[in-house]
This record gives C-alpha cells, sequence and structure tokens, in this order.
DNA sequence: CGCGCTCTTGACGAACATCAAGCTCCGTGG
DNA sequence: CCACGGAGCTTGATGTTCGTCAAGAGCGCG
C-alpha cells in the first residue's frame, strides 16, 4: 500500500486528533508509518470477534462499524457506533483478549497498526502514547453517556441522542453538513443500539418523524429541528471533550 | 503524609495491577512519590463535581464511591461504583473536564495524584503509562459490560450481575472471602446503578433472597449459590481481564 | 416476475414506574 | 428508660412503556 494513500485514508483519524490537540510533524510522519495494511469489509462481516487476541488494532478509513455483544436469548446489543477517523479496537493493544466484536455496518476500509509499532510509539513517543490514551478515554466517555440514556432515558429519547451524537461526531470529520448525513444503516441495527426491539425502533422513529425533529429516507438522515431534538434527548456535547489545549 | 503510611494505603491498588502484569521496584517507587495529599470523605459527599477540571486524580484507599450523573427530571444514573485499588478519575489528566460526578457512597480515604506528577511518569516510565492507560480501558470494559446488561437483560438479571461483578473485583484485593462482602450501601442506590426505582430494586431483591442466591443484611452481602447467580446474569469474569501478561 | 429483506401495523401481555401509605430500625434527647 | 423522629425498607394498587407474536406491504435485485 502506497505511503500517499495511506496518508489520504488517515485525514478523518488527524481531524478527529486536531480537534483536541496538536501534532508536530514528526508525531504525524510516526503515526502514518506506523501503519500496516488497509483491509476492505462489507455489511456483516466481523472485523474482530470476541475472544480473539488481535496482534494489530484497525482504525476506520471509511464507512460505518459498530462493537457488539451477542446474548444467551439471541438478542444482541451495541455498545458502540464507529465512524472513520475512529479506531474500533485500539484497547486490545493491552487489554489483549477482545470483550466484545467488531462488525462492518456498511462497506468500509480498514487501516491496521501492528501492536508491535504501537508498542514502539509509546516507547518514543510520550505525548502521542497521551494521544492515543486520550481517543480510548473518549469511547469511555461515550459508553457513560449511552449508559445514562439506557438507565434512565425512553426510547425516544435516547433514539434522539444518538442521532445528535452521530451527527456531532459526523461534523468533525466533515462527513455531515446542513443539518444532514449519510446513514445507511438498517432499523434492525438502530434497535440492537438503543437497546429495544425492531418492532418500537420503527413506532419511535414515526414519532420522531411527526414530531418534524428527524427525517430519514434511503439512508439519508435529515435533521429537521436540532433544537428540538437536542432539547428531547437532553443532548449536550460536553462529553466529547472537542476542545484543542494541550494534553 | 508520611511516606510508609502512603505504601500501605498503594496495597490494593498494587494488587489489581499486579493481577495484570508485573512492576519493576523502580516504577513502584515513581507512583508512590508521585502520590499527593490524602483526604478522607463521608457518604453523599462528592469528590469532584461534573464541569470541574481537576488538577489532580483521586485513587480510592479504602470505601466505596461512584461515578453519577443527573438529569433533567431529578434521578440520577450511575455508571461505575468504584472500591479501594480503584482511580476514580484518572481520564480527567487527559480529558480535563469531568464529564460526570464523583461520590463517596461510604466513609471512604482517597490518594491524590497531582496531574504534573502524571505527566512526569509518562514522560518517564512508558510501560508504567500503558498500565495507567490500561485501568482506564478496565473501566471502559466494564461500562460496555454494563451496557449490554442495561439494553438486554431484566432488572433481576443485572442486579445479580453486580452483584458478581463487585464481589469478583473485591477478591482481587481481598476484601471478599467465603462468598461474603461488605456492601454498606442502600437499596436506592443499588437501584441508581441498575437503572430502575428503588421500589422495583426492592422486588428484585426478594426475589433473588426467595430463589435461595443471596442474602444481605445489616451491609454485608452474603452470596449463597453462585453458580446460579451468575448464570442468571449470564457473568462472565473475561471483561475483567485479570490475566497477568506483559502490556 | 418472483423472492427475500426491510419496514409497517395491530392485538395482547409482561416488566417496570409511579403514587401512596405504613412499617422497621436506630440514634437522639428528655 | 422511653418517647420521638427520620431514614430506609416494604407493600398494594394502578398506569405506562415496551416486548412479543403474527401478518401483511413495499421494494430492490436477480
Amino acid at each position: 500500500m502506497a505511503k500517499e494513500t495511506v496518508k489520504q485514508l488517515l485525514e478523518p483519524f488527524f481531524s478527529r486528533v486536531l480537534q483536541r490537540d496538536t501534532l508536530v510533524a514528526d508525531e504525524r510522519a510516526a503515526i502514518t508509518d506506523a501503519a500496516g495494511e488497509v483491509i476492505d469489509f462489507s455489511p456483516g462481516e466481523d472485523l474482530v470477534l470476541e475472544g480473539q487476541r488481535p496482534s494489530r488494532s484497525m482504525l476506520v478509513a471509511s464507512g460505518f462499524t459498530c462493537r457488539y455483544r451477542m446474548l444467551a436469548d439471541g438478542n444482541r446489543q451495541l455498545t458502540a457506533i464507529h465512524i472513520a477517523g475512529d479506531f474500533v479496537d485500539l484497547h486490545s493493544f493491552l487489554l489483549k483478549e477482545m470483550d466484545h466484536s467488531v462488525g462492518a455496518l456498511t462497506n468500509c476500509a480498514v487501516i491496521t497498526f501492528p501492536h508491535e509499532n504501537l508498542v514502539e510509539l509509546t516507547e518514543r513517543y510520550p505525548h502521542l502514547t497521551r494521544l492515543l490514551w486520550l481517543l480510548t478515554l473518549l469511547d469511555g466517555a461515550m459508553h457513560r453517556e449511552w449508559l445514562v440514556g439506557m438507565g434512565r432515558l425512553s426510547a425516544s429519547q435516547r433514539t434522539a441522542h444518538l442521532i445528535c451524537e452521530v451527527y456531532a461526531r459526523l461534523k468533525v470529520v466533515g462527513l455531515a453538513d446542513n443539518d444532514s448525513f449519510a446513514f445507511p444503516i438498517t432499523q434492525a441495527t438502530l434497535a440492537d443500539a438503543v437497546g429495544i426491539s425492531s418492532v418500537h425502533i420503527n413506532r419511535v422513529l414515526q414519532e420522531l418523524r411527526q414530531r418534524h425533529l428527524v427525517s430519514w429516507h434511503r439512508g439519508m438522515l435529515d435533521i429537521v429541528d436540532w433544537g428540538a431534538l437536542a432539547a428531547l434527548a437532553e443532548f449536550d456535547e460536553g462529553y466529547l471533550h472537542l476542545v484543542r489545549e494541550p494534553r
């Protein structure tokens, strides 16, 4: 894989990082050099499975992926949705064994980072290490936000919240504008993210449409009334920590 | 605060770390030296509040604490319960602003680590940095586990799961044996952790007692039938990553 | 044209919230 | 020693949210 191509694919990642801190040229180069193979996945394919011990971590260059766990009764629960610029399993670098699976929701391209390269980065670049660490802390912050919603918000509030979050994150990597973005996933997948049945997500979406908060057609999601949507969801983007400062 | 006292208070922390990796003497000393003031808290007091920008992170030496968020309707949702040996806000070192509060559930003692000392640790001790990082990844793993439960398990399953988790974690720091441990919190707090009402947690606990899974009296929790409890909760301690290996 | 996947709808039931009241336990002060 | 008060626990009645089951409609794709 040509280095120029990798640089291109890493653009969303650098956007995400530079939204929170700065990088010197040396650090940028070190990351680019640490990249390995690039892999494509189709919808429904798994990037990595629960129980596996990956020897590399994966960063989404394009498309949507999710972390999920299956339960005894066959139900599925997503714990994260990942977009371009996100590491999906950077934590496996230190946790070693995957405690969940990662699946592709759409066609997507993924950049791999061999763990031995990551070890070297952490040995040589303390500031870069803190930035990689920060990215996993952002995952944790999003987990907490989902957790609060799961425990105390209604199904329509959680659905609204998820839409707000995905929109806010897509904006950072330039994949959303005019209150609109491509969101080509099924209602069943959305239900698994929100923690409700696929029948109920359908009724929730009808409610959100009837209240003129969003419209969602052929994989394009339009936010009709951002203020009302965010108010319903009690959405406050603070937990995304979109502030550039020294880390 | 005498250094010997700090060493003593750090014992649960070292137990936790040494359950997952090894530490050389130099690293152990560096951590001990990085500790600052020790602070005591009473039940109901807050260690740190949402929106604050702490200049130090706190490690629980004894007692129980929790992370929580308040919602518009006055409801509360816990996102973590912390025991001796846990950092409650190590993430604030890099996230800077707290996106949730941390409260004391019982009397507790807390060791502080000024962020400037943590920066120095990360500049000088790459392996130690990875271990601190690992601890925040464990928080993330627990968040995911709670999330799956919130989305797809019943109230009694989630309650059983929480009990299993707390028990497994307390064992690591030597605070549980004979299937029994001190758990001096109110039913209302437990309800806020599980994401249900205080009326319903009461009924759930009655069910768990009647099914001879646990008993809970005067702040002592006894696990009567671990196998059945873990089966009900679909509890598998894998996500706690209790395996010693090089990180 | 027909097949399969996704979306939609209605009827019914289970899980859990809310409201309201009474109870137990335990520390405090007379 | 007992009366008092308050926090936490317990119980019953009732309503809402959401799950499950079952069937059908729309739609893209071969």
